[in-house]
DNA sequence: TCTATTTCGGACAAAAATATCCTAATTAAA
DNA sequence: TTTAATTAGGATATTTTTGTCCGAAATAGA
């Protein structure tokens, strides 16, 4: 479904926005050991997650990242799949076919076009927020 | 979504199955043609269809695929796709978790299942015949 | 200022997915 | 029986995704 970049991309925002809900700043190490990733790889996908302004990094000793408390509620999953995978998930044909056009339509385009519908749904209504919460609290987890 | 592997299996399967509501065989190098996709890798996927019994094929002159139409009623997208992507789609977690496991779910687990359960569902309940007949009458298109 | 620690970013490497090439096997028809 | 057409299947190549390595830049604290 999600390209292993925006799996990783993902838990690694979950998991700064659960420290940052305690003013806890982490390194990258902390954060692949803690979503059991490859380091170098989540260095960079976390670069790109930095520059698009989703996160805030800092180096040097005690740097680390961190998400502002306010963008936890503004940024949902959709906007990390997004700038990670791109949209072909959100409006890309179910078949391939170059355009996902209603007006010339693939055999699945009319039960897919739902499915793709529901899954953009439900990732811009889930908030960071709400998921770090569901960590902090135990009731979820990043491995395992 | 799907593989591509998966795309040219599904279009492959209707192709052969629209053709063979009038009886009449089609060659390789016509399914890549009508379904715009890289002849020798639709090969594999074909003999890979083949092997597993969804369509029939046949050597020598005036060889080519075929589909019973019979098995248009009993075969859904859901076998197609199962059978060239495998299960991760319809039983994997959302976040890459070795398992999915709703004891220790992950934090998008209780919304990625309604999607994933959406998405089978609608495979499931989609058989090759109803989508060759929309092809058939020309509703809906292959390529383009 | 110096040092240790951390992220940044470019180059490189490995693995997986996608795609191609070529020969063998089969088979219908001349 | 010969020929031409077709799928089968193994080997190889290319592209994309995933993953690694290493030095540069920044920075907090000694
Ligand atoms: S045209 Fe294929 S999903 Fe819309
Ligand atoms: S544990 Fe992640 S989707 Fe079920």
């Amino acid at each position: 479904m999600f390209s292993k970049a925006c799996e990783y991309g993902i838990k690694a925002t979950l998991f700064i926005a659960q420290k940052s809900l305690h003013q806890q700043r982490v390194s990258l190490k902390e954060i692949a050991s803690e979503i059991d990733s490859p380091i170098a790889f989540t260095a960079k996908i976390l670069q790109s997650l930095a520059r698009s302004g989703m996160v805030d990094s800092h180096k040097g000793p005690t740097g680390g990242f961190e998400m502002d408390r306010t963008k936890m509620d503004t940024i949902t999953l959709y906007e990390i799949v997004h700038a990670i995978d791109g949209d072909q998930i959100f409006h890309g044909c179910g078949l391939g076919l170059k355009q996902c056009d209603a007006n010339h339509p693939c055999p699945v385009h009319e039960k897919f076009v739902v499915i793709r519908e529901n899954l953009t749904q439900m990732l811009q209504n889930t908030t960071v927020y709400e998921l770090a919460s569901g960590l902090d609290i135990g009731l979820t987890l990043l491995k395992r």
